[in-house]
DNA sequence: CTCATTAAGTCAAGTGTCTTGACTTATTAC
DNA sequence: GTAATAAGTCAAGACACTTGACTTAATGAG
């Protein structure tokens, strides 16, 4: 009682922790390798085999697992692989964009079931509150429409909306969201789905979907360039989303370029704010995205020029990120229409000299990732699938076993 | 035997994986709160009683902690604390410089027990490789000679040295040390010594030894920038130090600046070299050190006016580093002279506003670290310590359970 | 065609580690 | 002096992985 200064420690963990965490790394290999036999898994997992068809037989009960048709692969008994069952969760995906917001539900392996958007008023969170929850409600109900006991299966909603979190703010910046960024969302949408609610800055999101069915798909290093109505990085290293002491990690768009004897902010050079500026055209305007689109395909060169001159900051970008994280691969994708992206991607070629270029790289260190609208609330629908199934340090821990 | 790809996955664990994290739970919570009774860490780590009472016998036989005086806390039996015993391991940390290599052995808690330093003839490893033997094996047998059984508790050998690691090289650099880089040093200390041979490069030693007895003590998010001969960041995130797909994240150096229209790594702006060559100076002067050390302390104008430029560059790598890890403190430290840092810190401040300016900070955003020709030594060997003893998901897993 | 070989998968007992709940010990508060 | 409080122990129990023998089902060699 006297000198009671709070005592920090990791949390212990026992059986339940073991046990969790080897439904993790089961699920994880089906999902990056496809189906495998049990065989394969206790191989894999370095597990015994009589272990892994426990935890096959309990997956296969929980309706997460399906053995499929018998293979003979030589001498011996033929092997029963098993495959993730698409069905066997569910979860919704909640972006929150300048003018816009989306919502999608999404299975087990990440496939879309249900998308739905909604303009979004103007006026921050007093007015888009109830817009928010609507749209989610709206997809949650059509995905109770097409499959049956989702709602028993529905592990979360994950949010994403552009960052940085909690931060002062600088007030004159009129790209903040700072309205929204300052509201309690996290309680907001607890109180008002009653579901488990994540929350992550869109690059954040755009990594996790790329990590879940796109370039980084099984990988344990890789870095997503963002580039959107801001610029950000996902990260994802050691096998899971970084997100930093408090969830703003990989906000390149803030780290400062000089030129001209002042300094700039990422952002404010290359992103499709910086384009719409450079184009003078309305960000509100629904239509834009094709428009801008139509102009890239056309070779425009208003376009053009401000392509050649954001390629050079990110590709002084992609340096940084390699030279600061050492991933296997940067992946550069976004919320730009897909013709866009192409023709960045081409400018950026080829990229700086760096600690990337080693020899016996397997993978190329710039990949094109998903370049569609709605790849950042996909992103948000993976975070929950992943806190959920993906193995991870903080799911063996005793301090996060639920039930 | 057909279409056999290999199958990648994580390792599964067991109940040894589950004791070892606890096991290593408990060091962890005794090093960061000092002594604590059973009762104490049971609540700390959300294990029962039962059990903290078991793997602390278990560690008092290992003679890892051992048992205090009781103190009385009002009422009810009074508890008795346990504190990590010193003397329960140690290890040899060896840093690789470009003109003298170091070698100390340190014990559990991070005390430097025994140290020596040897010049480096040039040459590289074919030159160097008996000089860095025959020192780790004096430092080794003077451990013997001051503790028992020392050979026992020895539980690795740290080596740290410039990096990058295994990269093309650009050739035309005078500043990399390329023979050593590429030499097997891994494969060459395992079998000169015998021991569990871990390398890193010195910023990330850095990091290690701040983690270990400095001030990222604790901290779960910390990112040390380390001014040396080079110029590194060590990286703290999720509780361990991030290495990268190669070893190399974190090389802050390569990061390019732009002035004048042309580019220029950090590390030709702001470093120990950039400072040897303004001020003209060889660097393989023996008393470089403190020379230089004097020449701040007396206010040289040429010292100040290469810390004035410096402070611009690093108060921007600060910056950078704020945007991308998102840390709880950034820690300046460095194989430079301590009147020098001081200086250095002093002239960064006040810093470039981030996110990591925010209400409810209880850390300064910026730390000094150790400056001290001995502290990557002291890193390198806190490596294995921390390899040992630290908790880690890669601990847990069966593929990394030894007996 | 037969049978040894190979490999997948199951069975049942065994083991290790954490948990539970009752109990003992030691101190303070009233 | 006694009740309350907290640390720590004891012994049985539960849980999840392991072990080794066994069953099943295919191939390949003679």
């Amino acid at each position: 009682m006297n000198d009671s200064r709070p005592i920090r420690a990791k949390s212990g963990t026992n059986h339940e922790g073991t046990s969790a965490h080897n439904r993790r790394v089961m699920i994880d290999a089906l999902r990056i390798n496809g189906a495998l036999s049990r065989a394969d898994l206790a191989r894999a997992t370095r597990l015994t085999k009589q272990t892994v068809s426990n935890i096959i037989e309990e997956l296969e009960r929980d309706g997460l697992v399906s053995s499929q048709e018998a293979v003979r692969r030589g001498r011996g008994q033929p092997s029963t692989p098993y495959g993730l069952v698409p069905e066997g969760a569910f979860a919704i995906g909640l972006q929150i964009d300048r003018h816009v917001t989306r919502a999608v539900a999404v299975n087990l392996v990440g496939s879309v079931l249900v998308r739905d958007e909604a303009g979004l008023p103007p006026g921050g969170p007093s007015n888009g509150t109830k817009v928010v929850l609507d749209l989610v409600a709206g997809v949650r109900s059509k995905l109770a429409g097409i499959v049956q006991q989702s709602e028993k299966r529905l592990v979360g909603l994950g949010a994403a909306m552009p960052g940085p979190f909690g931060v002062a703010g600088s007030g004159d910046d009129p790209w903040m969201m700072e309205a929204w960024q300052k509201f309690p969302l996290l309680e907001t949408l607890t109180a008002g789905t009653g579901l488990d609610v994540g929350l992550q800055n869109d690059a954040a999101a755009a990594a996790t979907a790329e990590r879940m069915v796109g370039a980084a798909h099984g990988l344990d290093h890789a870095v997503c360039l963002f580039v959107g109505y801001g610029i950000g990085a996902g990260l994802i290293l050691n096998g899971e989303l970084y997100r930093g002491t408090n969830g703003n990690a990989g906000e390149i768009g803030m780290a400062l370029l000089f030129a001209d004897g002042k300094s700039t902010p990422l952002e404010h050079r290359a992103s499709l704010a910086s384009l719409y500026q450079h184009l003078s055209v309305d960000p509100a305007d629904p239509h834009l995205h094709a428009h801008i689109n139509d102009l890239a395909l056309r070779g425009d060169q208003s376009i053009h020029a401000w392509v050649e001159a954001a390629a050079v900051d990110l590709r002084w970008s992609i340096h940084l990120i390699e030279t600061l994280f050492d991933p296997q691969t940067v992946i550069l994708c976004g919320s730009a229409p897909e013709a866009l992206v192409n023709k960045l991607i081409a400018a950026i070629g080829p990229l700086l000299p760096s600690i990337a270029e080693r020899r016996g790289r397997t993978l190329p260190r710039l990949q094109p990732g998903m370049a569609d609208p709605w790849s950042v609330a996909l992103g948000a629908a993976a975070g929950p699938i992943s806190r959920a199934f993906d193995p991870r340090f903080a799911a063996i821990l005793k301090d996060s076993l639920q039930s």
